[in-house]
DNA sequence: AAATCATTGTACCAAACGGTACAAGAATTA
DNA sequence: TAATTCTTGTACCGTTTGGTACAATGATTT
């Protein structure tokens, strides 16, 4: 029996799980059918078993969306902070290949058991947003509006990618969302 | 032993079902349990099982899109059948209350079984919104961009909503992006 | 009223579910 | 090397899953 995995490197592995199964979908059969960990190593790592690992994922993912989205609109440039979301963005959801699991646990009865983690999330993601606007020159009222309209947009091209089958409209939506705040921060 | 219900009864109530668990998290015993009917029954109405179901449910919720939007959009007057679209939309959502049931299927797994029904309800959709658009005067180019924009930030903002448990946050995109739409029609 | 058809509740099925127990092997420390 | 801690595979638990079978009752037709 080997030692080769560690927790972190499970929780990338249960993501993608997640991500394409969604919460219910997501059994332990599979887990350890694509994580080739057995149920002794899951539930040794996440004692709480499949809640403690989602609620895993949904850490890690709040983590990397701090360092790399949220604190830069928060702290940087402002036009360059919104310029670089665009792109992270596309990358990170590939280009609308991958979804937004934050999102979709929203949708469905999921959402009672991490509504704390989900409202976070999009929260400081509206609020970083905000920020940057404001610095940007837009005025409050006008930051929070177009902070929502981007997030949301966000969020709604990745359903219009994943229903059409189409990674081109969600590159396409990003690029129309990017216009409009140029257009607002001029 | 009544006969009380029609297939044409059950749906509605399935339909909510699905909405607030999911397709894999909405299991036979709840659906006996909500609409109380019993397998029996439901075996009867829908020999297909839950996929049947759902199929039905789907089919439904697209003719009532057909009728009360996407028939408007396409041969009323174009401005009025955009107004009366964002005030259906609300209702229709319960201001964010209710969830997409076909944007939601679209993310996850799900989206494998119903990929038809899925494409085919925001591809007629857009292609409605963009035919009204065009005839209220926008380009091709304007009417198809703004059209993709708008239906995702429906679904953007359905998942904001849930998200956040605030139903002004819909109600206030909906009106953003209303104004977008006549900014671009006069 | 007899016969037919539509509807329904109950009992049942094998498979899969999430989770637990635990002994045995690996890695680390003493 | 001995003792200890960290990992892991396997077997097992009771419950729930989606689905089937079917008899019994309701409504409808003849």
């Amino acid at each position: 029996m080997k030692t080769v995995y560690e927790r972190a490197d499970v929780v990338p592995l249960l993501a993608e799980i997640f991500r394409e199964l969604g919460y219910e979908g997501t059994s332990l059969s599979r887990i350890t059918e694509r994580t080739g960990l057995g149920k002794g190593s899951l539930y040794h790592f996440f004692p709480g078993g499949k809640e403690e690992m989602a609620g895993a994922v949904l850490a890690d993912i709040d983590a990397w969306f701090e360092q790399a989205i949220y604190r830069p609109l928060r702290q940087d440039d402002a036009r360059q902070a919104i310029a670089a979301m665009w792109v992270n963005v596309n990358d990170y959801f590939r280009s609308g290949r991958r979804i937004c699991l934050v999102g979709a646990f929203a949708l469905d009865d999921t959402r009672e058991r991490f509504s704390a983690a989900i409202g976070d999330y999009f929260i400081r993601w509206i609020g970083a947003l905000r920020s940057a606007l404001s610095r940007a020159g837009c005025s409050d009222e006008e930051a929070q509006t177009l902070a929502e309209e981007g997030v949301a947009g966000i969020q709604g091209a990745l359903v219009l990618a994943r229903a059409l089958g189409d990674e081109m409209i969600f590159t396409r939506s990003l690029e129309t969302l990017a216009k409009r705040f140029e257009a607002a921060t001029r």
